[in-house]
DNA sequence: CTGAAAGCGCTTACAG
DNA sequence: CTGAAAGCGCTTACAG
């Protein structure tokens, strides 16, 4: 059923039952609310939002493009907190929600990306979706890495990681290790790295957080050894228990390891725990996030919180009033008793 | 820029150039590899996706609408465990992913159902979005509820939390207790249920679990009272905390707790833990979805597997092949340490 | 306050 | 193999 026929049904013309649904001003009360109880009876829900958006220019949709695939994303605490803390927003501003991922590089994503009004991008994307909504001109945030005159949520990592490590390693003598997410691009295996790998471009969020923890170490004389540090392909338990074995099983077995994530350190736990070791007693954990799963762990972790509701809610916000600022959210150190 | 505008600056027809992006075979290779490249060059990514959805009466987007709101759904593990799935099904058959709620009752929202080709439904929906999208004709699946003639997909509450209770009530003596989820409607408070709650309509899924539950005990020829049942207005572990706190500083003691989800169970985990109470030597608790964290809890729950990743692929799957079955999936008793 | 008409950017049946 | 033309369902500037 389109606005023609209801026109025709009603005897009004097409323009005054759009403007019904778009324009109160435009009708009087009374028009208005007959061709609205009418348009009710007969089931006509109101105008389409493709024909609007093609002829207005506007679809109300705000897509997040996800740096990773949308199914590893449903799976990381991280991410949905993020996603719960811009659909507060968007459902507040009644704007819809398009969900897309730039590993996703199919002609039906690139037509996808016509829809929507503006985006949020979430992690540095790979591929060419990046470059498309800069020559789009639609308003964009990017979330977790930074572009030369994008308006932009971040948190500074390395500062973050300083202090962590500085908080965890309180003794001269202590070994501290460092569970890393993604320190290398294609690479599928878990190992320590080299000492050539630490040559690194500082910019992406692991290496910053990589040399913060490295930071914080030296303040209390430390270095830690490139063996120390773990390659962890992907943020997923399986692979962190592989690294935790690795690390705890070393003949000068670490007693400090600094996780990239609140899930890596849940699993260092649990394989501590495996091998009767006590948290933090025997070897301190430390942890990144602050998911909700960071408090129930047992022992609670210890860990900076991102804040990742706050931080889905502020992207939103600054996307919908198509402001310019690139903003640094606080990232504060949580002391609990993992270490 | 428009194909009007790509037609003119090539010198070849709009019908050839969409052709190009469509209709591979309608003309030669030589052209249409021309075609490509040049508007690669000039920066044209393709046809728009709102003009081709509004000609063709198809979008490539499917919408999931949520029972919940957005920002809860994001938070239940279930939820993201069942988008996980669809999503891996939906990105495999180039479809994009819009998500809806049918808490939302604007404007913005109606129109927006105008978008997609076919309908997910995750859970009982409040409001008339489910009619309008009957009404529409649009294929859909409904999931974790039933109507008429709708393919679906659910598994069986019922018998899962029967087998559930009459695996964890082994003795004459046990005192059961259930901390459910959503008994009763509109009541924000958690408090334990009256005899009267009891004549309650069997559909909804908390209620198939609840007399689950209740046939389960009798087998073990025990009653459960009303005031060992809790109702719960949400799955949140504060709320799940505050009803353990209550049923353990019952008088007469429950030593089985049966609770609606793995939320809950952790929580009261949690509680027993503060009380000084061991799980399950002092208290048996049942979860129930196996989320994640269900092996990692301490000790790790016994529950009820609801397998939301793949249910979300199944519920995909029927909606991508338009199928009409209405699927039962297996819920499994997954026999942990908890109980 | 109301309606006739143009046009948003495409796809597709059809003619050549 | 290619192009001219109609039309998808709207919104909006404009005329009355």
């Amino acid at each position: 059923m389109s606005l023609k026929d209801v026109s025709k049904l009603l005897g009004v013309s097409t323009a005054t039952i759009s403007n019904a649904f778009n324009r109160p001003d435009q009708l009087s009360v009374a028009l208005r609310s007959r061709i609205l109880s009418e348009c009710e009876r007969i089931g006509y829900a109101g105008p389409s939002m493709i024909a609007r958006s093609l002829r207005s220019g506007q679809s109300d949709v705000i897509a997040v493009m996800l740096s990773d695939s949308l199914t590893y994303s449903f799976s990381d605490p991280m991410a949905t907190d993020f996603m719960a803390g811009i659909t507060e927003v968007l459902a507040k501003a009644h704007k819809q929600l398009l969900l897309l991922s730039s590993t996703i590089k199919s002609d039906a994503q690139i037509r996808a990306e016509s829809l929507p009004d503006g985006f949020i991008f979430y992690g540095a994307p790979e591929g060419d979706s990046f470059n498309r909504v800069i020559r789009s001109g639609k308003p964009l945030i990017v979330v977790d890495f930074d572009y030369p005159e994008v308006p932009s949520v971040n948190i500074d990592n390395y500062e973050a990681c300083k202090q962590l490590a500085s908080h965890a390693i309180t003794n001269a003598s202590d070994i501290p290790a460092i569970l890393g997410m993604r320190l290398k691009h294609n690479d599928d295996h878990v190992h320590p790295l080299s000492a050539t790998d630490l040559d690194h471009d500082k910019q992406e969020i692991s290496w910053q957080r990589l040399f913060g923890y490295l930071a914080g170490a030296q303040q209390s004389g430390i270095e830690i050894l490139p063996e120390h540090i773990v390659h962890l392909p992907i943020n997923i338990m399986s692979q962190a228990e592989e690294g935790a074995r690795y690390l705890l099983s070393q003949p000068k077995r670490p007693n400090v390891i600094l996780c990239m994530s609140d899930i890596i350190a849940i699993a260092v736990c649990k394989v501590a725990r495996e091998l009767g070791l006590r948290v933090p007693e025997d070897v301190k954990v430390t942890g990144f996030d602050d998911i909700a799963e960071a408090t129930r762990n047992q022992p609670p972790l210890t860990t900076i919180s991102q804040q990742g509701y706050e931080k889905g809610q502020l992207a939103a916000n600054l996307l919908l009033k198509a402001s310019n600022e690139r903003t640094m959210m606080d990232a504060k150190l949580v002391v609990r008793e993992s270490a």
